[in-house]
DNA sequence: TTGAAAGCGCTAACAC
DNA sequence: GTGTTAGCGCTTTCAA
């Protein structure tokens, strides 16, 4: 009678087997069952096996609630972005879920797009799940969602700049090395007048970008009008709102370097229309290089900011609070960019070099 | 003495509040908060509006897992897409997320990148965080995720195919409809020789939109020589493959249809880069209408199979059968699908009807 | 209508 | 090295 002490008389059907089934099955207590799972090194060899070959034979598996109610770790981190449908986000998903997947945490994703509300109505469902840390990679600081998740001392890491505290990390992107690298293609080219089509620049990382222009600009003694230098929204359409601004311009520049690609294939998208060509006409180049990138038309010459890279320091530095035991002032994680001329690229109009040309260059 | 059961003497900081602390402050028990909390209707209105007003005061919110756990309800739906980086899937996660979300439910997206390795994988994440429902939207049968989920009772959606299990709903997307239109406009613009690419056809669900296309066609009494119906896969560079061996046949077709939107574009690369124009050369149509179709040169004309409907129509699925009592059979869900006319499609080659040809028409 | 108490499946002291 | 047991924070009988 006295092992009967659970009300449960019969495993109803349909239950998940639990722990209890296994310990039986094995012919050990739970606790055994627990640490055989957790690989605690103090099990017998022998039981451990025992253990296993149960958990084997009944397919059974931790119920994952029950372990996260216990042990206080949820194992689920919270990926944070803008918007899953700008391609960049996709790639950048993927590689963060295999990192996470491969060390058994769970992603959490939101999606903050671009508005307050919904930003917040994401953080509420990362603290309610638990979430053990945060990625935000909407490419600038939320404000109410530090203080909510900081307060809590949940680690988190953003991308190019992050409040100070103690569990924050920070990706720091090297938009200048890349942008520099556009821009020096280009002027090694021939060009003397390059637009830059921004992002939205509320965006710590669009003005960033920017800045990384402007001074690239200038470290090569040229300046800019500026007409030249429109606002997009990192969207397509945006890109394409900005090109038809430019073009409306009575003076053109021949190249227009673009904050993200999906503004440079709105650009090329509106100068495919309005019969120039590209590059012959006009020199295109954008940032991220996204997949899509090779295969517009012309292939598009873009600075890649490799979506790998970022998820993998995003999941590294968040382990390291969320696992570590060190108490690790705030860190920084440098991302390198780097440009890769495809063929959106080429001699301003009127100075494509001919032999003779070339002979006197 | 009897009151300090519990062994916690003082709330560790950073600690959750719990529902004691609410209760505490409310001065009430657990269990009225709790009924607050789920809104069971017999709690006292003046009760409840202090419990809230604790709640509120505390800012307070459940934990999850602990609720899980007690409750056996996960509140976490599992959606299993083939590949993020797909842009039809993204648009379809956004859809089923928001509906999911609006109804406190959370996902788990999983990628099984058309391996069964990593299906599997999906499936044990999913199984593991007790999800309630599955929404397998990777066009086509998963066999072992059958078996693990069926034999679990637990509910699941499939597109167009689904095993005969009571808890299992089926996404039947009407293909004959769109493409018959897509093929009928075709045939209206005085094209014969259509090609059709199609995806991968392990999946069912490329078979169907490659037998809609052979009927229609039929229909229309036109023929198809086996070589105007390569496969590709559904990525971009497939289609790109696809049409590179259209194009080295002795007879061209006219207009090439696509299984996707993603092959149309490879294709439509391939025709520019092989200095074919679009339309007056060779007619392009595309399957799904991704955002992206709209903005590619020119604008694809494409069959619409909405995201939006698809998402829906998958969340109220499964909805219907994890919070129903009905043990209705299982349930088929129309998706409708419809041409949208862009620029991609023209009259064919050698046909374009000037004024004399037109009135002659 | 409310509260006390059992227990969801698991981990981690603590005892042996 | 192994088992016993006290909870993790919550929902849900069952009594009152």
């Amino acid at each position: 009678m006295a092992t009967k002490k659970r009300t449960r008389q019969q495993k109803p059907e349909n239950k998940r087997l639990d722990i209890r089934d296994v310990a039986r099955h094995a012919k050990v207590s739970i606790a055994t069952v627990s640490r055989t799972i957790n690989r605690v090194p103090s099990v017998d060899k022998d039981l451990a096996k025992r253990v296993w070959k149960s958990i084997a034979e009944l397919n059974y598996f931790p119920n994952t609630q029950a372990r996260a109610l216990v042990s206080g770790r949820s194992r689920i981190l919270g990926l944070l972005i803008s918007e899953i449908t700008n391609p960049f986000f996709p790639e950048l998903i993927q590689g963060f879920e295999s990192i996470a997947v491969e060390n058994n945490y769970e992603i959490l994703i939101g999606s903050t797009n671009y508005d307050v509300p919904s930003m917040e109505s994401c953080i509420r469902r990362l603290l309610e799940r638990n979430v053990e840390g945060v990625a935000v990679m909407t490419f600038g600081i939320e404000g109410p969602l530090l203080n909510e998740l900081a307060s809590r001392n949940i680690p988190m890491v953003f991308v190019d700049e992050a409040p100070p505290s103690p569990r924050v990390s920070t990706l720091l992107v090297d938009y200048r090395q890349g942008i520099r690298e556009g821009v020096q293609h280009l002027a090694a080219l021939g060009h003397r007048k390059i637009a830059f089509i921004t992002g939205p620049l509320q965006q710590r990382s669009c003005q960033l970008r920017r800045d990384a222009f402007l001074h690239s600009l200038e470290e090569i003694g040229l300046k800019l009008p500026k007409e030249w230098l429109p606002a997009g929204d990192h969207t397509l359409e945006g890109g394409m709102r900005a090109m038809e601004e430019i073009l409306r311009l009575k003076e053109l520049p021949t190249a227009v370097m673009c904050s993200n690609d999906m503004t440079a294939i709105g650009v090329l998208r509106v100068l495919a229309r309005a019969g120039l060509r590209v590059p012959e006409d006009i020199s295109v180049i954008g940032f991220d290089d996204i997949h899509l990138a090779e295969f517009v038309n012309p292939p598009l010459t873009t600075v890649r900011m490799s979506r790998a890279d970022l998820a993998r320091a995003a999941f590294e530095a968040l382990r390291i609070h969320v696992e570590g035991t060190e108490k690790t002032a705030k860190q920084i994680w440098p991302i390198p960019t780097r440009l890769t001329v495809r063929q959106s690229t080429g001699f301003p109009p009127g100075t494509m070099p001919k032999l003779a040309s070339r002979t006197k260059a």
